[in-house]
DNA sequence: TTGAAAGCGCTAACAA
DNA sequence: TTGTTAGCGCTTTCAA
């Protein structure tokens, strides 16, 4: 069975009372009764009931995270990384972490009704922000507390963690301007991923000062996984005037665009050259190794989860946003030889 | 304001015990005051507090998963399908998923006591089983629900689904006999954990019925990850009497291991053969595609889910066993040339 | 068919 | 320094 306070009370010869402010380190109690009821309770294997205690204090110390999934298939690198940097923070400042998995639409923002309404969760950590993001404008409109992953087009009046996708991808335009190509095809996201449109616009100046623009025919909507930069890149890499660069907008399409290019015997690097975007750890391994752009994605998960607990403890009341600038990572799939550049 | 049935009561005139009763459908309340109630509470937009609702009925509705990482760069697309397997399950059946990442070890065990004390959770998902699995071990000792993906060695004696990984790597080897291969290389992977035994009981008897054994020298150990495949890869490959066949224990080390055999210009699926296990969603838009043992993760989450749920309701007594068997995928990392082969 | 009252395990205001 | 008491929101006996 398990042990409460009361146990605990009767134990010792005090009152739940005391023996609760005890445990909590209220310093109205005898030392002496204090260091009794503490070894007591570890003796007894005491954990306080959590539902108990939420219930009473009227907060969860419990963060929401329902990731958008398209499909059954999701095998996202990204996201288990992304969970990995969350949970384990959570995990440091005592907050259980909460995940569902919801595709867009409608259930979605049900989703996250019935988690506030039940009083389940004491805020929510957003991913993956669409440029119009009904999640966000519900929770705003509740006031509810959140921290996004990116922002959305209208409203970016709340918390926020984004890379900066727009100079992201300026470093690779630059880059493969440098490197002399003209004929550039890209692989975009779904528009209305906000981080679509910053990267967008930021290839489109970067390789626009270089007197470079994007040919219609060259741009392909994929939806960010390895099988949707394959069909792409293989369409692309069939017409007679194929593109001698492509950039695919994460990692995953990326290293299906290789497969893709290899599959019809061209050298990547040579004959293509194929840049992503996240730099998951499968990239610095694939082949040859891609050339991309690093999003710390551990770190990013765990700076939503601190940001988050802040703003539920009211530790900060001005929204902070924070962007970080990624770094390009230059490698083989570029046509770089040396294979020991890196590290 | 969060919505009461208090305030429901207060609202139709009842008192809260019958606007209870109402609302969880009991039919010792007049239609007319249960209607009444039901369109109140919608109106009011009242959703019950759960935590009220499971300190009174002590149960939680909410299953545990604590995932093994072993690197903050935790990013095996296997455990997202898992996750989302398990994770669209329980939101049918209207369960919470509490989700936490521990690194193997005392922290661990401490994790699951401290859900199972405080009360967080009715029963477990526990992933990854090794040989010797202090947790098994401790939900047994506690007689706590939870289902398992994988047995252990010692004691079986409660309810899992696992592939049959000797069966697996029986396909693979009667494959890779069948081409007629002799120079056999495999990366195993860490042997306390229960599959790698299976799976290697399974290659060594498939290879023996064709009189092929393993070299010692051949057999090499890597992490699951990529990178490990790479390195245990390019050091087997630069021997001067290299394999001609690798076989990894996952997809991620055979990627890694591929992307090794590249390097050194050595064209998979006619220099070497590489084969893989689990069939994650880019392994078959790799380049080669690879050749690996399809394990339907996705389904097995739902299943262990399901497998749980029914444990923690006691609508089962008796310990369900699930032996999956996996089928062969064969794909041009083996030497198919047919792109077509495939679908 | 309904309501009063107890209690799940805990915290906290108030009194002693 | 300690205990009494009320109450968080809900379910469930028991009585009316």
């Amino acid at each position: 069975m398990k042990v409460t306070i009361k146990d605990i009370a009767k134990k010792v010869n005090r009152s739940i009372t005391t023996v609760s402010r005890a445990l909590n380190g209220y310093d109205d109690v005898s030392s002496k009764t204090k260091a009794l009821i503490i070894k007591t309770a570890q003796e007894m294997g005491y954990t306080p009931n959590t539902f108990a205690q939420r219930l009473q204090k009227q907060f969860t110390d419990t963060i929401g995270l329902i990731l958008p999934t398209f499909s059954p298939r999701f095998a996202d690198p990204y996201f288990s990384e992304l969970l990995a940097g969350i949970g384990n923070k959570a995990a440091t400042l005592d907050y259980d972490l909460l995940v569902s998995t919801r595709a867009p639409g409608e259930q979605e923002i049900e989703a996250y009704r019935k988690l506030i309404e039940g009083g389940r969760v004491d805020g929510f950590i957003v991913v993956r922000t669409r440029k119009q993001d009904a999640r966000i404008d519900y929770l705003i409109d509740r006031e509810f507390p959140f921290a996004a992953f990116g922002r959305s087009e209208k409203n970016s009046d709340y918390s926020y963690v984004e890379e900066d996708g727009y100079y992201g991808m300026q470093l690779i335009a630059e880059y493969i301007a440098g490197l002399g190509h003209k004929d550039i095809a890209v692989i975009i996201s779904d528009p209305m991923l906000n981080f679509t449109g910053e990267r967008m616009s930021g290839l489109r100046d970067g390789l626009s000062s270089h007197n470079i623009s994007l040919k219609n025919e060259f741009i392909r909507t994929g939806d960010l996984t390895q099988k949707s930069g394959y069909d792409n890149a293989l369409e692309l890499l069939k017409r007679s005037d194929r593109p001698t660069v492509i950039i695919a907008f994460n990692d995953l399409m990326a290293l299906g665009a290789m497969s893709a290019a290899q599959e019809l015997s061209l050298e990547v690097g040579r004959d293509v050259l194929v840049t992503g975007f996240d730099d998951i750890p499968m990239s610095e391994h694939s082949h040859p190794p891609l050339t991309t752009v690093r999003q710390p994605v551990y770190t990013i998960g765990g700076m939503l989860c601190e940001m988050l607990i802040k703003i539920i403890k009211k530790e900060i009341t001005t929204h902070q946003q924070e962007l970080f600038k990624p770094a390009l990572v230059i490698r083989q799939s570029t046509g770089e030889v040396d294979s020991l550049s890196e590290e």
